[in-house]
This record gives structure tokens, sequence and C-alpha cells, in this order.
DNA sequence: GCTTTCGCTGTACC
DNA sequence: ACTGGTACAGCGAAAGC
């Protein structure tokens, strides 16, 4: 029969010692069809350059007839082909070795170590990449597949009467990329979230859980009210309600199970609570239970059904440009969804009244209605990313960017004709680790002051751009000495210090990992101007999904767990943005403009006399003399902007302004108003200092406003909540050498039972002490302490610090606002 | 016993 | 263990006087 099918999730197995791939998906009236296929399994064995055609064949003779015993088998090589490849860029000759399965690659590669091998390679591909590469089948596309359809047969194990909720299971014939549009598709989403009485997975039980899908929602619990409650369904016990939930799961039979961070809580705590309560978890199209693997951050599979975990999906794909100050679900979806979690407070469970449960009913299902609509807007992002990467959705909406860029590479070497080269292994990633730090970017020390009628520009993927224009990469490395065997012309030499003078060399013959990034700086710009014309979501998330490869492709390089790791391109990229930057700062200064600051690849300019097409104009000229597809671009133009000292130093400090636009929009970087870790009070005074400033051209206003600030703050007027500060517990508590506020409260929480975790915000506040000499930590309470917040600390160390060194550029310095100060209080008292 | 320096820690910029 | 370096700032302990 044939039909056309669109690959979702993809796993592997075994029948009689052979590897079979199952790929899961639907057809085009939305059935279930399981498709099973295999393909050729091989490794590389790369021949030294010194060998000749003789001892080849001697060699492949020698591969043919290993054998070895596994288990009372005897396991060989099926057959060895000779091959002439490319193996970073250079022409070589290889043994292409096909072998039966693939879990047998890596002791078989073992024994192939004769003295004529160079080395062995791609033996440390995953079953479904290999398949994937093979058959070019990959996710989420449509396909037109010819088979045989499996009923009750024992051909693959009997895995078609295993798999009870598959509609269909065919034995691929052949399979080819279909017409069919598949821009829009949308797979069935279940998305769940559970509720505890205790923190640690297992711990304690598990007292609801929510569902949420298409014209779907239900809380299921047996803590009983005598209330009806909508969507809520009770139970007689945690077991029954388990047992409710596989239930409502098979009945739905979605595609997708989706959760926020439930790799490391929902769905662990739902297997081990299962296994306690002798429940079977059997969420799997083949009643299996849920397999957990991946050790430290443990991730959690579901035979059949992708399970999802929207966390980290949303951490890599879009905590860069989020502005919320957690990856929280109810910061993320404020900001995605406009739509955040209900207010609830937590009570011990012998103090809830019924009306108390209602409500945390309600907020459980408020918690998978957020994952449901968080997941259908991450939806065309991860559909592109899959398509894109060219792996499962399983891995893709979990892998960082580091693996999406190799698995990008991985799935377009082909092209080049290219071996692929191996993951370092262990003894390699530390010696790695341990590698000399290179210079980075290159950041221009600005003169405090507040600037009128700015232009900023900036380089377009400066440093993508670097490493495709000059060819830098671990293909095109020649050494760090001068290479005798190239005319001058061939090759490209960086200093990449200006300290120790030394140099490294690549060739100008292009190389693919420069020739891939060329294409995706292309592509992105392609699909972000088909955006511009017709914008879908769609569209959108492919030019996100080349953007983010690209900008990923510098830290590729200089990252120690990747296959074409190459520091020295990256030591280079950083000298060369280095060398463009400055030019363009010194081009601007002839040509009239004041450089007042730049960093990495950007460059703000006083205008002084010129006007606003004399500025394009230098910019056009600029362009005309970068090469290759390095290109710089206007950002805006800024009415005013201002820069201040550092803390302590007479000079100005790096990555701090804020500049204001001709639309009266602010763009603050670096200043305390964005970071998390000051009061809010602090914070939104700075803001508003700065907004009057940049706004008005002078401090008056600005001045006024701190003032009364101050006054507010003195005679305790100040909500607490506007006085607490928040940090990060980065760690486990138990490896802190430092005791820093944050640290002392939250080892104060652990002894008062409170839930402490790596990764939470801790909060505290400041409280005034008798002791004089008694540490901030030591005056550090938890927001909801009866105590009285510490003028002192709020005034000298949050308030003042905030905006004294904006109005230094005043002349106001901070022994006039101190001054200021003393006078203001003696009034008051 | 006070001041200065320095390592640890967190956060932001690009 | 899951991109890189640059930069600022607070806190607390050690070092310096």
């Amino acid at each position: 029969m044939e039909f056309e099918f669109i690959p979702i999730d993809y796993d592997y197995f075994e029948v009689n010692d052979r590897t079979f791939v199952r790929i899961i998906g639907r057809n085009s009236v939305g059935k279930r069809v399981c498709l099973i296929d295999d393909c050729d399994v091989y490794f590389w064995a790369i021949l030294k350059e010194s060998v000749g055609e003789k001892k080849i064949k001697s060699v492949m003779e020698k591969i043919d007839a290993i054998k070895i015993r596994e288990n009372s088998k005897t396991i060989k090589v099926l057959k060895t082909q000779l091959h002439d490849k490319k193996f970073l860029g250079k022409d070589v000759k290889a043994i292409k070795i096909f072998i039966e399965n693939c879990k047998y690659d890596g002791k078989l590669a073992e024994k192939i170590n004769f003295s004529e091998i160079e080395s062995i390679k791609e033996h440390d591909l995953a079953y479904v990449t290999r398949y994937i590469l093979e058959k070019k089948v990959a996710p989420l596309s449509w396909y037109r597949v010819g088979g045989s359809v499996l009923e009750n047969s024992s051909e693959f194990g009997g895995i078609d009467s295993a798999f009870e909720d598959v509609d269909l299971f065919v034995r691929v014939e052949k399979i080819e990329k279909s017409n069919k549009e598949n821009a829009n598709f949308m797979p069935k989403i279940v998305a769940f979230d559970i509720e505890t009485d205790e923190f640690d997975v297992g711990k304690g039980k598990i007292l609801m859980i929510s569902l949420v899908s298409d014209g779907f929602r239900k809380v299921l619990t047996w803590k009983k009210i005598n209330e009806k409650v909508e969507n809520v369904e009770y139970f007689k016990d945690e077991a029954d309600m388990l047992e409710a939930f596989v239930k409502y799961f098979k009945k739905l039979q979605p595609d997708i199970l989706t959760g926020y961070f439930s790799d490391g809580f929902d769905l662990p705590y739902l297997k081990a609570r299962a296994e306690v309560n002798k429940v079977k978890l059997s969420l799997g199209l083949d009643e299996s239970v849920p397999r957990f693997s991946g050790g430290m951050s443990p991730r959690g599979r579901i035979n059949g059904v992708v399970h999802v975990d929207l966390f980290k999906f949303i951490d890599v794909a879009y905590s860069q440009y989020l502005q919320s100050e957690t990856l929280g679900l109810s910061d993320v979806a404020n900001e995605l969804v406009g739509e955040g979690k209900k207010d609830y407070e937590f009570k011990h469970d012998s103090k809830m009244s019924s009306n108390d449960w209602k409500k945390f009913f309600e907020y459980n299902l408020q918690d998978s209605l957020l994952t449901y609509k968080l997941f259908m807007k991450a939806w065309p992002d991860m559909m592109e990313f899959s398509r894109v990467m060219q792996e499962p959705l399983f891995s893709v909406s979990r892998d960082g960017m580091s693996s999406n860029v190799e698995n990008y590479i991985i799935h377009n070497l082909f092209r080049y004709d290219e071996i692929i080269e191996s993951k370092p292994g262990h003894h390699e990633i530390s010696k790695r680790r341990e590698r000399e730090r290179y210079e980075g970017a290159f950041v221009l020390q600005p003169t405090p002051k507040l600037y009128e009628n700015i232009v900023m520009f900036d380089f377009t993927s400066y440093w993508p751009s670097i490493i495709s224009t000059f060819n830098l990469s671990r293909s095109t490395f020649l050494g760090d000495k001068k290479p005798k065997n190239l005319k001058e012309k061939d090759f490209l030499e960086v200093d990449i210090s200006e300290k120790n003078k030394s140099k490294f060399y690549f060739s100008k013959a292009k190389g693919f990992f420069p020739l891939m990034l060329e294409e995706i700086i292309k592509k992105r710009k392609e699909y972000k101007e088909e955006y511009k014309k017709n914008s879908t979501p769609i569209l959108k998330a492919r030019s996100n999904a080349f953007k983010l490869l690209a900008n990923a492709s510098y830290g590729y390089q200089g990252f120690f767990g990747a296959r074409y790791y190459c520091p020295q391109a990256s030591a280079a990229t950083t000298a060369i943005s280095r060398d463009f930057i400055k030019e363009v700062i010194s081009k601007s200064e002839k040509a009239g403009f004041k450089a007042i600051y730049s960093d990495t690849d950007s460059i703000a300019l006083e205008m002084k006399t010129k006007s606003k097409n004399q500025a394009l104009d230098f910019l056009k000229k600029i362009n005309s003399e970068l090469p290759g597809i390095m290109e710089l671009e206007l950002e805006d133009f800024y009415k005013r902007g201002i820069w201040v000292t550092t803390r302590k130093g007479e000079f100005g400090a790096k990555k701090k302004y804020a500049l204001i636009n001709e639309n009266g929009k602010m763009k603050i970087r670096g200043f305390e108003t964005v970071r998390r870790d000051w009061c809010t009070l602090a914070r939104e005074l700075q803001n508003q200092v700065l907004f009057r400033i940049l706004k008005e051209g002078d401090e008056k206003s600005a001045l006024d406003y701190a003032k009364q600030v101050i006054k507010k703050l003195e005679s305790r007027d100040v909500e607490k909540d506007k006085l607490v500060i928040r940090a990060q517990l980065k760690k486990p508590l138990s490896e802190y050498v430092a005791n820093t506020p944050h640290v002392t409260i939250a080892r104060k929480m652990v002894k008062a039972g409170m839930p402490v975790d790596q990764g939470m915000l801790i909060s505290y506040f400041i409280a005034e002490s008798k002791d004089k000499k008694a540490l901030t930590r030591d005056r550090a309470f938890l927001p909801d302490e009866d105590k009285l917040y510490d003028i002192k600390y709020y005034l000298e160390k949050q308030i003042l610090p905030a905006v004294e060194n904006i109005f230094m550029v005043f002349g106001i310095d901070s022994e006039d606002l101190v001054r200021e100060k003393k006078q203001k209080t003696l009034g008051d008292f």
C-alpha cells in the first residue's frame, strides 16, 4: 500500500540481533501509523597517507576476517569497501566497514588497530541519526511511503501486537519526500502538572494531577471536599487517581505530552508514586512505563509519545530574548502568552479549608493550561528546530545550542563528501578544558557625560560573518607557523595577541564550516525577508532557527565538547573583530564624528555637526570597504544618552549606559534598573532618574524625585516588598565556600523546613540591628519576618549607589549627596 | 584594631 | 557537561599596617 506520512517520534529496537528503526507518526487522515525500516550500519577506517594499494588490500582482508565472541554469539564484519573521501577538508582513502548491529561498533572498532589505519570514525553515531542520514527521512515533513502492512506478524518480535494504540504498522519498502504542504502540521498535545505534599521526588504523595488538551480540562484528586467543582474529579486514594490518569491519557491519544520541569519533577514523581502504589504507569503505546536516562539531568521517555519538557526548550531557544527575571512558568507565560499564574499561597495540609482546596485545584489546572498555551506558542519554533537540525523532537527539545550546531553540521556534511569527526573522549575533554584562555572582544572606555544626538551602528551577525569571510575553522587551520608549502595569497595570517605576537594561519581554500555558516546567514536573511512579506509564525520560526544557529557557531568552535573544536579559530575570530571595530572607530573620528562607546560589534557616535544623511553616507562608505559578507547596519538614532563612572574610579564604566530615541523610548544597558539582584525601590528610582534626565536634558526634576524617595525611605514610608533583594542559588547549598547573605538565608530556610532547590531565587531584606558591627548576612531576614528595615543600609547600599554616579555627571558628587541627605535627616527628626 | 586587598559570587553585555 | 570572553559590584575573610 502507499500513503502519506509525517514522522514524529523515532526509536530503535532489536530483533534477532538486528537493529530496526521504529517511526511513529500520522497519515494524511490523522491515523497513528508506525513504520518499521532499517538502514546499513557502517563506520570508517581512514588510512594513513603513505599506505599503498597492496597494503590496503591486505588490511581490508584482515578487517573482513575479524570475529569477536559476545554472549556466545559470533560478531563479524559484513563487508568492506574502499572509498575516496574527505576528512577535515583533505582527500583521504577510507575503508567503509559494514556491520550487522551498531551496538558492536565500539568493540569492532577497537579490534581495528592496524598500523596502516590513521583513525576510526563515525562509530559513535546513534542509530536514529544514522537512519535519518542514510535514508533522508527527516522529522516533521511529509513523505510518500510504500510498504506492506503487518498484522499479528511475528516477523518483528510481535511489535505490531504489542503497540495496541497504533492504527497501522507498515514495513517500509519505499519512502520519499512528498509534495504535501507541511507548514502547519499540528500534533495532538496533552499538557500536565502535578501538586504534591513534599518537594523531593517520590517522598510525599501526589495530591492532584491536571490534564489539558484540545477541548479537555481535568483535575484528578483524592482530596475530596464536600463541593462539586468544575473539571475536578475525585478518587478514593492516590492509587485510584494514578490509574485514572493513565486511563485519561490513553483516551486522549496524544502525540506529545508536555510539562514544565517535567523531566526533573512531574514525570519522575508520577513514576515513583506509581511504583509505591503498585499502579502500572503504562503511558507508552506498547503499555511500557516511562524510562529515564541521562544521569545528572534525567530525560523521561515514553514509547511512542514524545515527552517534551518545555522548560528546557524555552531556556535554549528564548531565554536570551526574554525580559522576565526568572524562567519559571508564571514569568515566562506572562511574557510569551500574556497570562500569568493566579496567586496562591501554599499552606500545610491540615490547615486547609474547603475553599483553600478549591483554589488549589484551580491553581493546578491553571498550570497545565499555561503549559498548554506556552507549548502552542513554542511549537512553530520547536518544529522548525527539528526540521532544520534533522533530529527528532525528543532530543531537539532538550539539546543545547552547541548540539544543535553539531547536528546541523552532521546532517549536512554529506554534501562535502566528508567523514564525520568523532566526539572527544573523557581524556581529550579534560585536556581541552585546561587550555589557555584567549583574548575576547574589544570594549571602548567611554567618557562619562550626558551626550546629545547619537547614532548607533552595529555589525550584523558579526562573529559568524568573520568566521565565514576569513574561513576560520578546524579544517582550514594551518597551525602557528608560516606554511612553507603554500603561496602567500593562499593563506591568511592572523595576529592573535598584541602582547606575545603569536600568529595563527588559515587556508584560503573554503572549508565546510565557513561555507555552511555562509549558507545559514543567507537563509536567515531570505526567511526574514519572506517573513516581512508574509508574516506567518512558521516563517518567523524558520528565520529564528537560522539566526540562533549562526549566533551559536562562534561559541561552538570554542566549546570543549565539540567534534569540530577549534580554539585557534575562536581566538582568530575575536582578534579580527577587534581590528575591524577599531578601524570603524578611527574612520568615524576622521569623518568628523566622536566615538562615545563601543562593545564588540556596536559603536555609538556623537553626531556633532553631522546630519542623519551624513551618518548614513558614512555607513554606506564603511560597507563598501568591508570584505565578504561583513556588514555594518544602523541600529537607531538617539536624542540623548548618558554614560557614568564606575562606583569608585574616575573613569567611565563599560557595559553601562542609557539612551532615549526620538520616540521617547529608552534603551538601558547594565544599570541596576536591569539587574534583578537589586531591590525594586532602587531600580525604580534609577529608572525614573534616567528617564527624567534623558527626556529633559538636565538633572533638576530627577534630583527632586530622588529626594522625595529618600525622604519616604527615611520616614519608613516604603513598603517592604520594594526592599526585597533577590539572588539565585547557583549551586547546591553544600558547595558554597562564601557565606553571602543569600546563602545564609537559604540555610535558614532549610532549617525551617522550607523547600530550597538549586536554581531558586532567594528573597530577603536587611533589618536594623543594635550591634553596629553586625555583618549584612546577620541582618538579612525573610520577607515575611516582622522586623524594621534598616534605613541606613538601604540608603547607603541601595539608593545612593543607584543614583550617585548618575548625578556625578552633573557635578553633584557623592559628598554633596551625603550632605544633602544629612541635612534632610536633621530636618526630619 | 583598622584599612586594604583579594577571592567568591551573581548578574549583565555582546 | 551540554557555547565564548569582558565587565561591574557587593560581601566577607585574609593580609597588611
